[in-house]
RNA sequence: GGCCCGGUAGUUCAGUUGGUUAGAACGCCAGCCUGUCACGCUGGAGGUCGACGGUUCGAGCCCGUUCCGGGUCGCCA
């Protein structure tokens, strides 16, 4: 029997109730957790998003009550107005344990079907079902606790922001294609037949255009869309803190600010002091040359180690022909010290590691095993040279208990390797502390990198990056060295947001654009508008970009960013709940100058 | 686009070399029950084994195709 809320008016949340509160009169409005009937005495698990409070009727004192809550079931939605009293039998599982309310009247507000899963915290339900079904899904405590920790974070970096001289502004979502970087969302033009605008993979070139405008200090909380393939942690829309500052000038500039708002956004969401510990800077080579990866998880050893020194005497193949073709420098030999794994290793988990580094792109990977009290055994073992195996030990630090691997190639797949076999190790050995935050700068990224595909220098942050300012000859003389004043901020292993000083002079744009192969036309054609505005008083400025979701993930340590976001999409970009995308009617279509295509 | 993994009652799972009527737990329905909180007890309903095709006397199981989903490489200025 369904009924309004009769004059009812909520008084308080379900969760807060303590043993204080014993003797008060409330209200309270929810959906119903469980009902346990005892045949006269019936208790009532009322939930909302503050926490569960249980309700008791006793046939014996208000049997009208009691005969209309026996028609109550799981996930109907009550008002229930009583007293709260001391529990005869109180329970520490959950937060109201101590007390109960007395119901002395109840209204069923709406009813409910038997859901398709129960609505409990620890689920093993398949996530098909749970994201078909997401506002069911979205009722369960772990996901209300991850929405509100996004929400404090987003309100503690706005309190930071709006407290430091930033404005937030918006810039368009319909805007103009620029199929540089990556793929993006195309939405047709009813007024102008077969245009068409983009959505913004970020808001990169209006940001920068509003620092021309004046406005020197600029944050925008803001969805970004990219038509790229998903990931654990990688959505088709996702949401960006995204800020730019003018008149900086050094790298410094934006790091320092950028630093307050990350320690802002720890205190006020998390309530964590980062301390002086984070926040160390390690330039894109050292990252590499360490860790094999340019966002680096710190929180462990296993550090990569140059070996292609030592490995220029020893007399095998791979290892030669790696380092040079022809006499010249090619590529490089560089091992792991896996410290103590001889005696978590065997020989099968090392074939599988060989494996393992096969999908990584590496041909092999050579080994050397140093079991406790035994001898050195592995896959190079005869190649090596009492000489060589002494240089081994020596730069390697290799001692009895360890395992060393080696991989020989070309730079960047022997860092691709030991970067992955390094996290790999790290992860499925548990030699990362999974509650400590490790937040660190990579600074010093290369301007340019060399696309075989497209047989020209690509920008790897993009075309606006400054260089750094001891490398501006390089950038012609020799554009694979050349440095960018570009920035990430990487925090346990995950680039949670990156950005640079921008080039501001228009002499210094042209130059980029000539190594980047972009012709005048090229250059009117994309960016036009963009250049055209450094013409009129551009300051300099730079900034960067945070990725909300992931900093939610790394807070919430949700292992999937679909946990952190309302309404996620599955891997094949599609929504389970809306069914989005959809085919749509002819008309609609017509009315866009669009065909439907289909092989 | 490549590689790997998964899909069996509402849910989570089991299902032997391919062999009778596909099982369990939870949930659901009915009855009983005054201190439960994983309430308890008794009884009951509930299945296109993702779909299609093939092999076979016989397929949940083997083969092929396909759909849906997960992870990952490429990709993500």
């Amino acid at each position: 029997m369904l009924e309004n809320m009769g004059g009812l008016k909520r008084t308080h949340y379900c969760g807060a109730f303590r043993i204080a509160d014993a003797g008060s009169v409330v209200t309270v409005m929810g959906w119903v957790q469980k009902k346990r009937n005892l045949g006269s005495l019936m208790f009532i698990d009322l939930r909302d998003r503050t926490g569960l409070v249980q309700i008791v009727l006793d046939q014996s004192v208000t049997p009208d009550l009691f005969s209309k809550a026996e028609s109550v079931r799981s996930e109907f939605v009550l008002a229930v107005s009583g007293t709260v009293r001391e529990r005869q039998s109180k329970t520490d599982k959950i937060a109201t344990g101590a007390v109960e309310i007395v119901a002395d009247k109840l209204n069923v507000l709406s009813e409910s079907d038997v859901t398709p899963f129960e609505i409990v915290d620890e689920t093993s339900v398949n996530e098909n079902l749970r994201l078909k079904y997401r506002y069911l899904d979205l009722r369960r405590p772990t996901l209300q606790n991850n929405l509100y920790t996004r929400f404090k974070i987003s309100s503690a970096a706005r309190h930071y922001l709006d407290g430091n001289g930033f404005m937030e502004i918006e810039t368009p979502m319909l805007g103009k294609s620029s199929p540089e970087g990556a793929r993006e969302y195309l939405v047709p033009s009813r007024v102008h037949p077969t245009c068409f605008y983009a959505l913004p993979q970020s808001p990169q070139l209006f940001k920068q255009l509003l620092m021309i405008s004046g406005f020197d200090r600029y944050y925008q909380i803001t969805k970004c869309f990219r038509d790229e393939d998903l990931r654990a942690n990688r959505q088709p829309e996702f949401t960006q803190i995204d800020l730019e500052m003018s008149f900086v000038e050094q790298v410094e500039d934006v790091l320092y600010p950028v630093e307050g708002l990350i320690k802002n956004i720890f205190k006020e969401a998390a309530g964590i002091d980062l301390g002086a510990e984070h926040f160390k800077r390690l330039s894109y080579k050292e990252a590499m040359s360490r860790y094999g990866s340019d966002k680096p998880d710190t929180r462990f050893g296993l550090e990569l180690c140059d070996v292609s020194d030592i490995a220029k005497n020893i007399d095998f193949q791979v290892f030669q022909s790696a380092l040079q073709i022809d006499g010249v420098i090619k590529g490089s030999v560089r091992a792991i010290n896996a410290k103590g794994f001889a005696s978590k290793l065997s020989r099968k988990d090392i074939d599988g590691l060989v494996e393992y580094v096969k999908t990584l792109g590496a041909k092999g990977l050579a080994w050397l095993s140093y079991p406790q009290g035994g001898e050195i055994k592995g896959s190079i073992v005869k190649f090596l040279t009492e000489q060589n195996i002494q240089d081994i030990k020596e730069r390697l630090n290799f001692e009895e208990g360890d395992v060393l691997f080696f991989a020989a190639d070309k730079d960047t797949v022997v860092y691709n390797t030991l970067g992955g076999l390094r996290l790999y190790l790290g992860e499925k050995y548990g030699l990362i502390d999974k509650n400590s935050y490790d937040i660190l700068w990579v600074t010093e990224f290369p301007m340019f990198e060399y696309s075989e595909e497209e047989d020209r220098f690509v920008a790897v942050h993009h075309p606006f990056t400054a260089p750094m300012d001891e490398d501006l000859e390089l950038c012609q003389t020799a554009p694979q060295k050349a440095r960018a004043k570009a920035y990430d901020i990487v925090i346990n292993g995950q680039e949670a947001g990156g950005g640079s000083i921008r080039i501001h002079r228009r002499d210094i744009q042209q130059k980029m654009f000539e190594i980047l192969g972009f012709t005048p036309e090229d250059i009117q054609n994309k960016f036009g508008f963009f250049v055209d505005a450094f013409k009129y008083g551009a300051p300099p400025h730079g900034g960067l970009a945070l990725g909300l979701d992931r900093l939610v993930m790394l807070i919430t340590k949700s292992d999937s960013i679909k946990d952190v976001i309302a309404f996620p999409k599955v891997q094949t970009a599609s929504c389970l709940m809306t069914g989005a995308p959809d085919l749509v009617d002819e008309k609609q279509l017509n009315e866009l100058h669009v065909k439907a295509y289909k092989n």
